[in-house]
DNA sequence: AAATATTTTAAACGAATGTTTAAAAACTAT
DNA sequence: ATAGTTTTTAAACATTCGTTTAAAATATTT
């Protein structure tokens, strides 16, 4: 029986990560996997069987880590707004650690729609109900203005994640380093706080 | 002397165009446009050179089309409130018309950043300048939040744009059709409205 | 130490890639 | 109609693609 857990191919699925998340799928080749892994191109294909596999391998671990964060926020049982707060606190985080990661997702999901889908839709479900269920009771409550987590978390990820996106763009146009950069984020996020929260809870400040 | 105008290479240009929109540079064949515009293969390489040369010009189409729309309502003489409300409409529009071309367009920059960022640099400036002085002369009168346009801008377009990013996803996911997916879009773009100028206009509800 | 299993390698595979060629077809002008 | 120009075509080009092979190197077990 084989026992697969070498150095080998950890050091391949790492470095495949990082390419595919720089040139996409379509653009990455199994040679550019194996010079980044430092390793014989054959390998590639002895451990993970075709360029597509390793791809979906990766694929569903970058979406489980951009998903999953987010869904144990959603879980806790806090308050609204402190969760809306924890929700982008926690997404700006992801960001700054994996600036690539929603393009890469979007456009991975964009080119082929009909695979990767059904991995994005039970992550879905369960990030919608919850929060779903949580401003639909406050809302009956009148103290939230009455708005579906279908509007809710794209003002969030979009305001926020979009900066995010067009990262190196933002960078060379503006003559930025990466602290410069950080601080600019940082702001945008309190900005995206304040800008969600106030919409949301229309009586205070 | 050669006269370029024939239907032949608008017919490639158009093709190319719409499979570059979906499947991007590094995912289109020379073939796929060929088949698309149903011609000979032949031809792409007769009336543009290259399969990167018609890419630029593409591209440099789309990216005019994404920054001429919002930069000439920046160049109206209008007030803050009705020009935000302006931008955010018009938008909406494209969107509408390409849901493609801002994930295009970021991917394309994302991948090859030397080449496309100069086309991008002069509508960045243009976009900016104006709205960046029009957004501090109003702070200094205090009737609007102290905003920058940087981050201004990613409000807007980011949670406006992010829907029409995941437009595929969010379509099969919820199960909508080209109707309702425009029902939903166009609440959205409401909400943005009121999210963003609540926001930058503390007094008014 | 010998035998077996696993990992790594260099080389090659056929298929697909962007591009070019040279001739045929279509068009324009004389 | 004829000559000259432009457009279109089928075929092939060299290169790169993902993948496979079979042997060498390494590790593991007996």
């Amino acid at each position: 029986m084989k026992c697969i857990n070498s150095s080998s191919e950890e050091k391949i699925k790492e470095a495949a990560k990082s390419v595919f998340l720089k040139k996409g799928f379509a653009g990455t080749t199994a040679r550019d996997i194996a010079d980044a892994a430092g390793m014989n191109i054959a390998l590639t294909n002895y451990y993970f069987r075709s360029k597509e596999r390793l791809f979906v391998e990766i694929f569903q671990d970058l979406l489980a880590l951009y998903c999953t964060s987010t869904l144990h926020i959603l879980d806790q049982p806090i308050g609204l707004r402190e969760k809306i707060i924890a929700i982008i606190e926690e997404d700006y985080r992801l960001m700054k650690q994996e600036p690539s990661l929603v393009l890469f997702i979007m456009t991975e999901i964009h080119r082929d729609c009909e695979k990767l889908l059904p991995e994005m839709s039970r992550y879905k479900e369960a990030m919608t109900k919850k929060l779903a269920e949580q401003l639909r009771e406050e809302a009956s409550h009148g103290t939230i203005r009455a708005l579906g987590v279908e509007h809710l978390l794209p003002m969030i990820l979009g305001s926020l994640q979009f900066i995010f996106m067009s990262k190196n763009m933002h960078m060379k146009l503006h003559g930025l380093n990466e602290a410069q950069f950080e601080e600019y984020t940082e702001k945008h996020k309190n900005h995206v706080i304040e800008l969600v929260t106030n919409y949301l809870f229309p009586s205070s400040s």
